[in-house]
RNA sequence: GGGCCGGUAGCUCAGGGGUAGAGCAGCAGACUUUUAAUCUGCGGGCCGUGGGUUCGAUUCCCACCCGGCUCACCA
């Protein structure tokens, strides 16, 4: 029989004392008069001769974070998570059994108190105790207090750890929490309608990705989590719905890393009547509003760097833009015909020292190139646009240019932010696309798409006209917090499940 | 999946082929305005797991587990 570890029989014994004392260990509820924070932020601004004159008296709760006891007095220092509030309990100020419960408190544990707020002669914004409840007990050691929690595995796996000793964990979901507001205020106050699509899919498309599989048994069938939306809400523009967004879970069963987490959250939204053009403006306002209202400015700092969503933000077309910096690393002139034809494009890539796969055609190969060359630099918020129709199954073709699409990436930070196109709602090219995909899915490709006659028929009733677009939430929320890891704006990533 | 780095007390970290170290946290005592409280004393360890080398391994070697970074795939 493994003996109960040090610490933790001492906290048990440290409750069970309270038992005997007759103290509720966990009682039901407790009123308070006013939170930490509404304390501190509403009256720990006055000075000492103010809160001698107002006698303000208040009740509040919190956990303990520090204790510092003097024998006959003892100082608590207890928290609701946002600020912090000193708590002063002397022993004749306190019913006897008060102070008996206060000399038996653990790092950690909930604890109301009533009494007057006032300045210690050091200054200290307190509450001066006439009475201390035992709320909940705290029966597991919490991490330092002046180092916080720094093991990484341990802030992902315990997030409840994280949050209770890194304030600055807590403002990042914060942040977060605000960038969805404002993604939604912003899409709201444009007539959008905030819809939910399937997340269990009969077949798993609007994207190119490997999903994750699943069964339904009153039905026997296979399903996928959804990779994407994107088909579904596209179904609604059919339906009259002319402006929709989600902002929901997508699931990929792909890599993890500091940028990739199997599910992750993505707003989409379509506009009918509008285009990839438009949309790049709109991107533009929307990041600039979003920013603002989450960080108090259209600058925000990430790795080090600068980034400025004020618009306007850079354009580049993707195969000029390819062509210019090849033309800079061979010291030749490139020429835009060299993406567009295979063994060129093959040729480009090998000089430029950039693997490829048989199968590639001269756009993936282009958009290939393109990555390799440009995605590290592309740090200010620039919009990538033209790509190649090869690579976008779902997106409209220029009128002047069937082997270019109307589409952009907006890229941050060095990596993409958000992905956006003309909608493709000509059924006959849409099938045609579909089956060039299968084809590429016979070469050996898992990711490209399957055919979907379902949406094919929806396309068939007739789809406006419209733009639609995809915002990698997570990464929004990393770049406006300056978070390195997708894993540090995600409360619960992914992890691999402890043995034993 | 490949490469590099890490796992030692509740937490943050040193150390190193021969009895396991510090600070904070904890326990006992002193102390009625402290605030990283202070002072005195005391506990606390499968050194990630399993093998191997060795008289002896927490230390060296191998394998595995978990994690971080990075590359590949992707958003």
């Amino acid at each position: 029989m493994p003996q109960e570890p040090e610490l933790l029989a001492q906290r048990r014994a440290n409750m069970e004392a309270l038992a005997r004392l007759g103290v509720d260990l966990y009682p039901h509820e407790f009123a308070r008069t006013h939170t930490v924070d509404e304390l501190v932020g509403t009256f720990g601004a006055r000075s000492r001769d103010e809160l001698e004159l107002e006698r303000i008296e208040a009740t509040t709760a919190g956990r303990i974070l520090a204790i510092r006891s003097f024998g006959k007095a003892i100082f608590l220092v207890i928290s609701d998570g946002r600020s912090r509030l000193q708590v002063y309990l002397r022993q004749d100020s306190l019913p006897e059994r008060d102070f008996q419960v206060a000399r038996l408190l653990d790092l950690g544990d909930f604890v109301g108190a009533s009494g007057r707020l006032f300045r210690t002669r050091t200054d200290e914004f307190t509450l001066w105790g006439s009475s201390l409840t035992f709320l909940a007990k705290c029966l597991v050691p919490l991490p330092e207090k002046w180092h916080g929690l720094q093991d990484i595995e341990i802030r992902y796996r315990q997030r409840y750890l994280d949050l209770i000793v890194n304030p600055d964990s807590r403002r990042v979901f914060e942040a977060r929490s605000a960038t969805l507001a404002a993604l939604r205020a912003f899409l709201d106050a444009r007539g959008y309608l905030e819809v939910e699509t399937p997340m269990m899919q009969v077949l798993a498309g609007g994207a190119l990705a490997r999903p994750f599989v699943t069964h339904h048994f009153a039905l026997d069938m296979k399903l996928y989590l959804r990779i994407a939306p994107e088909l579904y809400l596209k179904r609604l523009l059919v339906g009259g719905l002319e402006r929709v967004y989600e902002i929901n879970r997508n699931f990929r069963n792909e890599g993890i890393s500091t940028q990739h987490n199997p599910e992750f959250t993505m707003l989409e939204f379509y506009q009918s009547y509008s285009n990839y053009l438009e949309l790049m403006d709109m991107t533009e306002q929307m990041l600039s509003e979003v920013a603002v209202k989450v960080t108090g400015g259209e600058e925000v700092g990430f790795c080090g760097h600068r980034l400025s969503f004020r618009p306007p933000y850079r354009r580049l077309a993707m195969r000029p833009a390819v062509c210019e910096e090849a033309s800079r690393r061979l010291g030749r002139p490139v020429e835009e015909r060299e993406c567009r034809d295979l063994k060129a494009a093959r040729a480009l890539a090998r000089a430029l020292g950039v693997p490829i796969e048989p199968a590639m055609g001269p756009g993936k190969i282009t958009a290939e190139i393109f990555e390799a060359l440009w995605e590290p630099q592309l740090i200010q918020p620039t919009f990538v646009y033209d790509f190649p129709t090869e690579v976008s199954p779902l997106s409209k073709q220029r009128p002047d240019d069937p082997d270019t699409v109307e589409r952009f990436e907006l890229y941050a930070g060095g990596f993409e932010l958000a992905n956006a196109f003309s909608e493709l709602n000509d059924p006959a090219e849409q099938r045609r696309r579909f089956e060039q995909q299968l084809r590429q899915r016979e070469g050996g490709d898992e990711e490209a798409h399957q055919m979907d006659e379902d949406y094919i028929l929806a396309l068939e009733h007739g789809m406006p006209p419209a733009g639609g677009e995809g915002i990698g939430v997570d990464r929004l929320v990393m770049v406006l917090t300056d978070s390195r890891s997708i894993r540090d704006v995600i409360l619960f990533p992914l992890m691999r499940p402890r043995k034993e």
